[in-house]
RNA sequence: GGCCCCUUCGUCUAUCGGCUAGGACGCCAGGUUUUCAUCCUGGAAAGAGGGGUUCGAUUCCCCUAGGGGCUGCCA
């Protein structure tokens, strides 16, 4: 369908949260799976908001995950520029319409006077103070104000804004592709500001402007948009634009793992989890964050996990890659209540993707790592150590924690396991064996164990004798993989050496134990 | 407070009136294994409550409760 167009909105005001990487990946994969178009805008209409860097951060966030959009700022694009502060005369001609054709009006009123509107109503018992059909006559706007003041004011250059007229007694219903029919009563719709007094519109109605002129079909966003679709509604009627109105769908929001609330930003820290897909430096250190991409996430997989955070494809398959997803995907299957962000299953999924990625796969990512830590060892190497480290880490950077003596000495040893294990009087006999092995011709897995079986027949010795103490004076810990592996791997001279000092250790180990 | 949305195991969810309520994560137990992990097997664990409708409700309707969102010249 050439005419599918979605667009992911983000607001350049910070970090893009991963709810946002989200609804970016809803929106690609319905653009993927219709053969529509991905379009991406920068809403930047909050001056006081805006954040440098901010908008560089949500394209790089989207190409490391590998939802990039086909226009958008810097991408091209027929129907832009994608940037709403470039679009700023736009908004204001029709926000002018608006007013002219009788749905809206400008309105002088100061923060103040608003403020002082909000405790009159709440003095009086109103909890929803409201600048609407029932106050909007008390206050200093053209609908109560001389046509000549009206005038005077705007040719004096007196600060406005333009309010959308909302008309009482009405019931406006929006289709939402998720969640059905929702009926809102006009009453209840406050007059929303359109254009802003520094000139700039206010997101309602910078949304519907470019919603309409970039063709956008379907409108995919957060549920925190439901509530304010009833104006958006009433604006592409005022805008006589109603024929071609998208549709709307309107996604389950992500709630924070514990306690009550949707996620945000203070999780992350709260709870050690990256809640931003990229690392971000914020002014201060509470501004700053740890992404996913640095906590040692694949890409894939946090898309797959952000794609089960609210819909699932109706089948027992939960490993989908991204084209996978995108033909799987549908709005009929996203649900309707707000998802917990569970960190648990986002780990397992990222165990799947590591375990399936290929080792020369994973040494080729492990690199940047390991030369980071000043460890000098080649491709075969890396590749060959993912192999053994597959299964058991969670995260890129577990592979070096938890491997790290595959690059330099043992650092510490597990003393408790050697006063278990180790008998000092069985040393001469693990000298011949460390004897056997340095004199081995065949140092692959295969033949090392060879050594080490035939040195356990000749003496009598089960594996839970040699093994563990192999273990522990090659590693200095009890995990890890397999031994003959390991040993392969380090080569002959590195076990020798290890093997001695590990032996030394559990002496000395043993002595003061 | 008002408006709107939502409500199945602890969590993510399947179920589109017939269910012994299925799967996954996590948890527990067992097995495989030289360790750890992987892997395999098994287990505990759910339909918020109350009314209807129906031969029959987790599934449809209503109410209550709970949760979430919105209620800015922020998006």
């Amino acid at each position: 369908m050439k005419n599918f167009r979605v667009r992911f909105a983000p607001s350049p005001t910070g970090a893009l949260h991963i709810g946002g990487v989200r609804t970016a990946l809803y929106n690609y994969l319905l653009a993927r799976k219709m053969g529509g178009t991905f379009i991406l805008r920068i809403e930047d209409t909050d001056q006081t908001r805006y954040m440098p860097g901010a908008e560089e951060y949500i394209m790089e966030a989207l190409r490391w995950c590998g939802i990039e959009p086909e226009e958008g700022p810097g991408l091209g694009g027929d129907l832009g520029p994608y940037r709403q502060s470039e679009r700023k005369d736009l908004y204001g001609k029709y926000a002018q319409q608006l007013v002219d054709n009788g749905h809206a009006y400008y309105a002088f009123d100061t923060a103040e006077e608003l403020e002082a509107l909000r405790e009159r109503l709440k003095a009086a018992g109103n909890h929803a103070p409201k600048y609407d059909a029932s106050t909007r006559l008390v206050m200093k706007n053209s609908l109560t104000l001389s046509e000549e003041e009206v005038k005077s004011r705007l040719e004096s250059g007196e600060p406005f804004t333009i309010r959308l007229k909302v008309v009482p007694g009405h019931t406006v219903v929006v289709k939402d592709l998720v969640r059905g029919e929702v009926s809102f009563q006009t009453d209840e719709l406050d007059d929303k500001i359109m254009l802003k007094s520094d000139g700039m519109p206010t997101y309602h109605m910078a949304n519907i402007v470019d919603d309409h002129f970039m063709k956008i079909s379907h409108v995919i966003r957060g549920e925190e948009w439901l509530p304010s679709t009833a104006h958006h509604v009433l604006l592409y009627r005022a805008l006589n634009w109603e024929a071609t109105m998208p549709q709307f769908a309107h996604l389950p929001l992500i709630l924070k793992p514990t306690g009550k609330g949707k996620l945000s930003k203070r999780d992350g820290d709260r709870l050690g989890i990256p809640v931003f897909p990229l690392s971000w430096k914020g002014a201060t250190p509470e501004d700053s964050f740890t992404g996913f991409r640095e906590f040692g996430f694949d890409p894939q997989a946090v898309l797959n996990f952000l794609a089960f955070l609210g819909w699932n494809p109706g089948t027992e398959q939960e490993i989908f890659a991204l084209d996978e997803l995108a033909e799987a995907f549908s709005i009929e299957r996203i649900g309707k209540s707000g998802a917990r962000f569970d960190f648990d299953k986002a780990r397992w999924f990222n165990e799947q993707y590591i375990m399936a990625t290929p080792d020369e796969e994973l040494a080729q990512k492990l690199r940047p790592l390991v030369d980071e830590q000043g460890y000098s060892v080649n491709d075969d190497f890396l590749t060959a150590f993912c192999g053994l480290m597959k299964e058991r880490v969670t995260f890129l950077p577990d592979f070096l924690e938890k491997g790290y003596y595959f690059f330099k000495p043992v650092e510490s040893y597990d003393d408790k396991n050697i006063r278990k294990r180790w008998k000092p009087e069985r040393r001469p006999l693990f000298e011949v064996l460390q004897a056997a092995l340095a004199s081995a011709e065949d140092y692959s897995a295969a033949g090392v164990e060879q050594v080490v079986k035939d040195f356990m027949t000749a003496n009598e010795l089960k594996f839970g004798d040699v093994l563990p103490i192999l273990r522990i004076t090659l590693a200095g810990t009890m995990k890890g993989p397999s031994v003959f592996d390991m040993m392969a791997l380090l080569g002959k001279a590195e076990v020798n050496d290890r093997l001695t000092k590990g032996m030394d250790y559990c002496d000395r180990a043993k002595l003061i134990a």
